[in-house]
DNA sequence: GTGAAAGCGCTAACAA
DNA sequence: TTGTTAGCGCTTTCAC
């Protein structure tokens, strides 16, 4: 492989220009431009990373810290954010933290010992003094769908008691009079805030309870029994508004199976907006805006990066309601 | 961050001693060796990986290039991948290239000249003169699902055609009279072997004729266009081989839409094994051994990076039947 | 405009 | 067993 010597030798200039000529930063005369880039495409010459890390560049790789891969909201996380990296010349590293603190901080350290330029986070073990070792060498981090009141962390999260909120409102809209809710794990904060729009919206009205919570943990299969438990307490149920789109999707399959039509006899809507466009009936769901999540946490790290922002300003997002067949009213 | 040079100072011992203390080969006296640990310990010391790497030793870092993460069977095949590479110490790029051959060509570039230590490849624009570069640095490279007859490259496939066979079988043995078939990208070797493996079970039979054969696109929506064009020419269709898992869930959807019951009216059968444990019915499936290719694929790589083998042997996975719900008997 | 030279942090001969 | 030292390929002062 050439070396940028072998370059500066067949051009008859100094490594130091090529360098130059490479980096576009100092001068370079118009021939020996030239004549370096014509010695370039002969020898196809690519300068190497490693070595212009090293030399105290940056090594244009971020990391991806995400729960699991398998869980569909994460694909689509991380291929806005491989898109953005990719316009920006960046590279991704995936990592698979199942949510597990030790896992995660073993990332942590070893992202670091790769020197990337910075780390998205969207895991939910993580915590502020986990944090502390990047913040030591000033590694940018956005947090997806986390909160710390840190420094140099900037959080990116969406309106969910909002969103959980608007999924109540959009059931009762649809003609529901006893609406459950299937929540997620209380230790996800994003989780918890939307159980408390459920609460809030319910909370009040003649028909709400407390047993009309569900406990669950965001799988499909949890949302399925869930659902059938919610529906041995309360057989007379109409509307279910489940805190992700993939337990919406067990739920919907267990009133399938328990002989309760969707949306006549049980309306349901999830939280997400993943694309599950292969149930029927189609899911409604409160999405969030996963591309423009994606995207905004790339931009904000190149931002953070290449230090043009120094403000770290926390960005909320809007969830939108997108009514499918699952709520519809004939 | 301290460096190598702060702890041998430290330690009272050279440079090379602690790198042979890190490294684990080379001459340490116990003496040294806990006096360096207790340094390293003290001053939280973490080799500079970059440095490392330009020294000469691996990046430890291997490319996964996917057509789209957001396809759910490559989230599994990154997730197998990605657990068996964090075994070994390694660290995963994920590149989504979407069969795009320039995006390949200009990943592999990248990653070249990241200086990974292997590719891993389960996207199908790749040919072989694309791997030329490669070649040259003896990069090692794992082809998932496509074959090429090339020296330095190792190919991993599974028994589409078989698998194939296996579904029209199955339906066969379970009632079906008139079996249509939803085949994938033609462009794509497995996509094609599975459709040779209806071919094969299917022509010569009675109820046979080419427009039995709807061509589509390993889409949901793809499946789901697919399966209306075949109802309208043969109303009374009773089986579905779909050549992926989701084409099979958007024939189902068409199918539920029509009026159709399944498995009573139509039974379907999809090809992948992707877990998609919310349909209703559940859709019985030729499964891939997903995981373990993406593990074999690491440990192939694995070998071929550390030179363990030589031997480029290709491997053919077997398939299995999944029988579930969508192809049961009443 | 350009070049010489000093690193970046580490590994790996080679000597001792 | 250990230390010295020459790189790995590139960037970046600082003179010229």
């Amino acid at each position: 492989m050439a070396t940028i010597k072998d370059v500066s030798k067949l051009a008859g200039v100094s490594v130091a220009t090529v360098s130059r000529y490479l980096n576009k930063n100092g001068y370079v005369s118009k021939e020996a431009g030239e004549t370096i880039a014509e010695v370039i495409e002969k020898l196809n010459y690519r300068p190497n990373n490693i070595a212009r890390s090293l030399a105290g560049m940056k090594t244009a790789t971020i990391g991806l810290m995400v729960p699991d891969i398998l869980n569909p909201f994460f694909p689509e996380l991380a291929r806005a954010i491989e898109d953005a990296a990719n316009d920006y010349g960046y590279t991704v590293m995936l990592c698979n933290t199942d949510n597990d603190s030790a896992k995660e901080q073993k990332y942590i350290d070893t992202l670091l010992h790769k020197q990337v330029d910075g780390i998205i986070i969207s895991s939910y073990g993580i915590k502020p003094e986990h944090l502390s070792s990047l913040q030591k060498q000033s590694i940018p981090v956005i947090l997806i769908d986390n909160v710390f009141s840190s420094d140099s962390v900037v959080s990116l999260t969406v309106e969910n008691e909002r969103g959980g909120e608007l999924a109540v409102e959009h059931l009762l809209e649809r003609g529901c009079s006893k609406i459950a809710h299937i929540c997620g794990p209380l230790s996800i904060t994003s989780s918890r805030e939307r159980t408390a729009g459920f609460e809030n919206a319910s909370r009040g009205t003649d028909w709400f309870t407390p047993s009309l919570i569900g406990y669950s943990d965001f799988t499909v299969h949890g949302g399925y029994t869930a659902m059938l438990e919610l529906l041995s307490i309360h057989p007379d149920l109409d509307g279910i508004f489940a805190s992700n789109d993939l337990m919406a999707a067990g739920a919907l399959k267990a009133l399938q199976e328990s002989g309760k039509n969707v949306p006549r006899d049980v309306k349901v809507i999830g939280f997400d907006g993943i694309g599950l466009e292969m149930m029927t009936p189609e899911l409604s769901t409160i999405a969030q805006p996963i591309s423009e999540l994606g995207k905004t946490a790339m931009d904000s790290l190149m931002g953070l990066i290449r230090k043009e922002s120094d403000i770290l300003t926390d960005q909320v997002f809007p969830v939108t309601l997108i009514a499918k067949q699952s709520t519809m009213t004939n």
